[in-house]
DNA sequence: TATTGTTATACTCTATAACTATA
DNA sequence: TATAGTTATAGAGTATAACAATA
């Protein structure tokens, strides 16, 4: 049995798993707070970053945001109506549209990601450089191999 | 400008601040999933965790879970209604409740932590040992250092 | 027949505002 | 008065199933 907690001055290690856990939380939470103070979704803001280079069908989207068919249309619909983006009659296939991001959606996810990479570097500042980079070479190596492992395309979020 | 993407075999970094944000999805999508297969969501093992060594008053929940009181009272009844939890009166103040893990709630948030765990350790396995190590203690000190900065306890997670 | 997208429906999660019952 | 919790209400986000239009 480990000895009691001991909140020593030089913190005991979380444990990967819970580390990286907390860190999501961490992270997640930074996001959500930041989309909201612009009035908008933490999916709402990665739909739009998919969106900043891309054009793509709505079962496109749906597949890059991991959501059924029938969740894009109301994620599409609410974006729309804000202005955010905007759905055009595709040429080739008279089924589907491309859904393209509005000038006033660039802008927004351009701000929510200067806010959101400030947020995250005041967090990481406690690291020194070489761990920054190192910090940061591995969560390409985990990200990376994991999108590759399932095939998938990646940037799904801000970029 | 940078050369065309060179999809090289040394994977270009990503940044940190894109790196952690796409980490924070890959682990949370990992906890959605899990958390799913047992037809939970990611609020309710989060609470769950909380309740694993603490008995805290709706209020003090909402503290932990940064939530509003009247989303507590929904996420505390649903919970209940499935045994995964109890509300207690309170014997110090009558408008309180302690609110419990029951051993079927415990069972479940076991379960996932268990999973969860298996999930992380696979996606971490591409690095090194010694990377890995680093790892951890980058983000406990990220973490912590959070927590301290904004006066909070740790642990809202897992265990 | 299969696929694209929408609709109808149902549930969870969340917040604000108004309320009750304590303190 | 202030606090603990609930209720009423509203809206986002999600999924399943059924449907229309097109492929």
């Amino acid at each position: 049995m480990p000895p009691p907690p001991a909140p020593s001055p030089a913190d005991e290690d979380l444990g990967l798993v819970d580390g990286l856990a907390q860190l999501s939380f961490l992270v997640q939470s930074a996001l959500s707070e930041i989309a909201g103070q612009h009035d908008l979704s933490v999916v709402q803001i990665r739909m739009l970053g998919i969106l900043r280079d891309r054009e793509p069908t709505m079962n496109q989207l749906g597949r890059h945001l991991g959501l059924d068919k029938s969740s894009i249309t109301g994620l599409v619909d609410r974006a729309q109506r804000r202005g955010l983006v905007t759905r055009t009659a595709s040429s080739v296939d008279r089924r589907s549209f491309q859904v393209s991001i509005t000038d006033a959606g660039r802008q927004f996810v351009q701000q929510v990601a200067a806010e959101f990479a400030e947020r995250i570097e005041r967090c990481v500042a406690p690291l020194t450089e070489a761990d920054r980079k190192r910090l940061s070479r591995m969560a390409t190596r985990i990200v990376t191999t994991d999108a590759r492992d399932r095939g998938i395309d990646l940037r799904t979020t801000p970029r």
